[in-house]
DNA sequence: GTCTATATGCTGATAGAC
DNA sequence: GTCTATCAGCATATAGAC
């Protein structure tokens, strides 16, 4: 595969992850992306075997994205309540260095399809998805609970805490595109006060 | 109208939510309502104009009663920052009241069309719905504002802290489905602390 | 690697029998 | 008011010329 046809690839993945997000994975078609990239339809499949691939493509590298990001926070010997604003940092920094990807994260990942008969190593995409994702949301409870456990934060409904913190970060990225001149220290500062604040001790 | 046609218009709505929230508009058919409702889709138009119809139905009037809601918290003589524990309240109720009409609100209304030749009071659905979204955005941020000036909130980042509180409301519908016998009194009190309780002078 | 042409199936919606 | 039959258009994807 030269260094052309990768860029190439680089270029349909980062074309249809903004369809994607504009449009959601099921109203966007081959011929948008086509269009997008500036060929015909037939000769986008020199490039990617379905459109399909494009959606694992973009939603697996990212969701994988965040566990190597939240395994490294808390590998580290931090206080729990340190541990949960570091990812809070880690998820704004992804989703600045990855809007388009990190758009498709909270709805667009029901339409991946684990009965791909082309693509031998991706035939349990949407499961091997909610996998990562379900570990992610488990440590994250995890290092929630052990910041109550060692005092940082009152003994409040984990579930509800949880839920709340990570539906405003997976969104962040809607507001984040209106308003991208924002110091990235001050959106730290301020989400951080905003989701962990009402729960300190 | 009939009764009986008006009761089978509203199993035609209630259906369609539920398809349009698992998997969104342009990937649910007409042919998967028709299924749902147990009619063939032919039959489906004995009830309704279009496919199109069926997303204006459900999206304005949830639309409608956000800002119904709203406006009546902020008719009250209340100070601001009891305004804005009760619009969370209120928003809370709203959502376990319609949670199928609620899932379409964060993103579903993108595919309302301004151009429908059918329905002569409907060619502006599409503008119709983002003028009562940004409708009820803005008042709360104005009650937010006054909450700060009224010095019972932090002088915080107002748009940071306003899309915090509604992104998180706004996802309330799917953590309600997996968590549905949790007690509402407590639901709310635990939101509203995490909501507002880390601006909280 | 891009194109034209095409295969096959599904889409929203309509016509007309009953 | 439900059905069968059908339409025109668009979907993903492939074949084969260049």
């Amino acid at each position: 595969m030269t260094l052309k046809s990768k860029n190439r690839q680089r270029e349909i993945l980062a074309k249809s992850a903004r369809l994607f997000r504009k449009k959601g994975y099921a109203a966007t078609s081959i011929r948008d992306i086509a269009d997008a990239v500036g060929m015909k339809s037939a000769s986008l499949y020199n490039h990617i075997k379905s459109k399909q691939e494009i959606l694992r493509a973009l939603l697996l590298p990212i969701a994988k994205i965040y566990v190597t990001s939240i395994n490294q926070v808390n590998e580290n010997s931090l206080p729990a309540i340190e541990k949960l604003e570091q990812i809070i940092r880690d998820q704004i920094r992804i989703t600045i260095e990855n809007p388009d990807a990190v758009s498709l994260v909270p709805d667009q990942w029901v339409f991946l399809e684990n009965d791909d008969k082309d693509a031998e190593d991706a035939k349990t995409a949407y499961n091997d998805y909610i996998e990562l994702r379900n570990y992610y949301e488990q440590l994250f409870i995890k290092i929630f609970q052990e910041a109550i456990d060692e005092g940082a934060l009152k003994s409040v409904h984990i579930e509800i805490a949880c839920f709340s913190i990570l539906s405003t970060l997976r969104r962040l990225y809607s507001w984040y595109a209106r308003h991208r001149t924002i110091d990235q220290a001050v959106l730290e500062k301020e989400l951080i006060m905003n989701l962990l604040g009402g729960l300190r001790k």
